[in-house]
DNA sequence: CGACGGGACGC
DNA sequence: CGACGGGACGC
């Protein structure tokens, strides 16, 4: 019954959050201080159910401050509302109305809500979706501008997320609430401070300190070569206007160079970053080492990032290479390093005796097995377990929970789990004692994100 | 003792 | 410019 008030009166809501629950749900509407609730109430509800109108008032004289609220049970009715009723002029003599989605209570600024941050969402899909399918998955819900798919950017591999623009906020909206929930459809963040992921697995050097071009010979940086996050691949940035023999000069300096591009619009113009790829990941990462902060020319710093290539990340324990390569390294004088001692480092160190390596499942193979695996002291990383648990057959991937101390192998063949279960599980790999078990079932449960309408 | 649930584009 | 009230459940 209490609920029911709340509804139809938009009183006694919780305070804080819940009053714009479901996100932009809730209008902020500028009007001649002579309009009333009920009139507002009256010309919005021909767009969805009303929960709420709330006229503000001055707390003395009772007077309208020319400010409402207009609570909508959903994001599309509020956005239809918004759009359709923006510019009204409710009554003869009075200036036209403004609307737009009102702002959520906790936020600390005022500034209007754009369409731009309202017409574009952000979905996961399969990867075999190319951008047509994308657009005649979504197209049901409103015009779109444009579909994108995200893919990776040296094998053009989609990502399996996309974003779809439409015309209109209610559009969006409508999408969001009605798609499948399966593409967990969410407003896209607007792109202007050049995304997080990859930025956040890139360097954590401060741009904004120099490092010197020579680091000393004995020392090598401390990195974590088990997070996964290096590659072969490094990106460049730089606000000098670099040739392209300007790049390919500088990062050839680190033998192993294979791949250097700088990237150009559709004039052909420098967009200011390039494209570099070594043979090896200890290349990749002694490059970035010595080149990421320096100053060329003199004043203009250059950023060093890895990539993410896509590639498996079996060649992260080359890492090594990166080290040997520091202590042989002379300088740009000497373009001859000798890489034969790196070969002779082995891989993998246990008390197993494993059997040879084993092509992967396909990654779309079902998983009839999984395996929790726990790690001690630390976990593995992700390409040595991979080389490990391989070797018993059909393994579909390595999947290890960020933070813990654990992980979960996925095989497309029961027996072959079982396998590599009874081999590993209490076996030391390269001094990392490995619990071994069956995963429990995967809880089914799974829709506790908050949703963006 | 040790549990998974996701997510971001590059002017 | 034009941004946040009224009221007071029931573990």
């Amino acid at each position: 019954l209490n609920l029911l008030t709340s509804v139809m009166t938009g009183r006694g809501l919780k305070p804080g959050a819940q009053r714009d629950d479901p996100p932009n749900s809730r209008l902020f509407v500028v009007t001649s201080r002579s309009i009333t609730e009920d009139e507002l109430r009256d010309r919005f509800s021909d767009f969805g159910d009303i929960q709420g109108v709330w006229v503000v008032k001055d707390k003395q004289t009772k007077e309208s401050k020319g400010i409402a609220y207009v609570k909508f049970a959903r994001s599309s009715q509020a956005c239809l509302a918004m759009e359709e009723m923006h510019g009204k002029v409710l009554m003869d003599g009075t200036k036209p109305i403004k609307v737009f989605i009102a702002q959520s209570r906790s936020s600390a600024t005022h500034r209007d809500v754009e369409d731009e941050q309202l017409t574009r969402i952000f979905v996961m899909i399969p990867k075999s979706f190319s951008e047509e399918d994308l657009k005649n998955t979504f197209k049901e819900y409103g015009d779109i501008e444009y579909c994108v798919i995200i893919k990776n950017k040296f094998t053009g591999e989609s990502k399996g997320l996309g974003y779809v623009r439409y015309y209109k906020p209610s559009e969006a909206a409508l999408a969001i609430e009605l798609c499948d929930k399966a593409y967990r459809a969410i407003l896209a963040e607007p792109r202007t401070k050049a995304s997080s992921t990859e930025e956040y697995k890139s360097s954590p050097t401060d741009p904004g300190i120099p490092v010197p071009s020579t680091a000393d010979p004995g020392s090598f940086p401390v990195v974590d070569y088990r997070s996964g996050d290096f590659t072969r691949c490094l990106m460049m940035s730089t606000r000098a206007g670099l040739t392209q023999e300007q790049i390919f000069a500088l990062f050839d300096i680190i033998p192993g160079m294979e791949y250097c591009e700088l990237q150009r619009d559709s004039y052909g113009m420098s967009k200011g970053h390039a494209l570099i790829r070594y043979s090896n990941l200890g290349s990749a990462v002694y490059a970035k080492e010595k080149l990421n902060g320096f100053e060329y020319p003199p004043g203009n710093r250059l950023v060093v990032n890895f990539i993410d290539d896509g590639e498996d990340r079996r060649m992260a324990t080359q890492f090594v290479a990166a080290q040997m390569m520091a202590a042989v390294w002379n300088g740009p004088s000497t373009s001859q390093v000798s890489f034969s001692s790196v070969s002779t480092v082995p891989r993998i160190q246990t008390d197993v005796n494993l059997p040879p390596l084993k092509k992967l499942a396909p990654p779309d193979s079902k998983a009839k097995e999984r395996l929790f695996v726990v790690f001690s002291p630390s976990p593995l990383p992700p390409d040595v377990l991979e080389d490990v648990f391989c070797r018993f057959g059909s393994l579909i991937e390595v999947h290890l929970v960020p933070g813990r101390k654990v992980g979960y192998m996925k095989y497309a063949d029961k027996q072959c789990a079982d396998e590599a279960m009874a081999a590993l599980h209490g076996r030391v790999v390269n001094g990392v004692k490995m619990k071994v078990m069956l995963a429990d079932p995967p809880r089914e449960e799974s829709h506790k994100r908050p949703r963006t309408y």
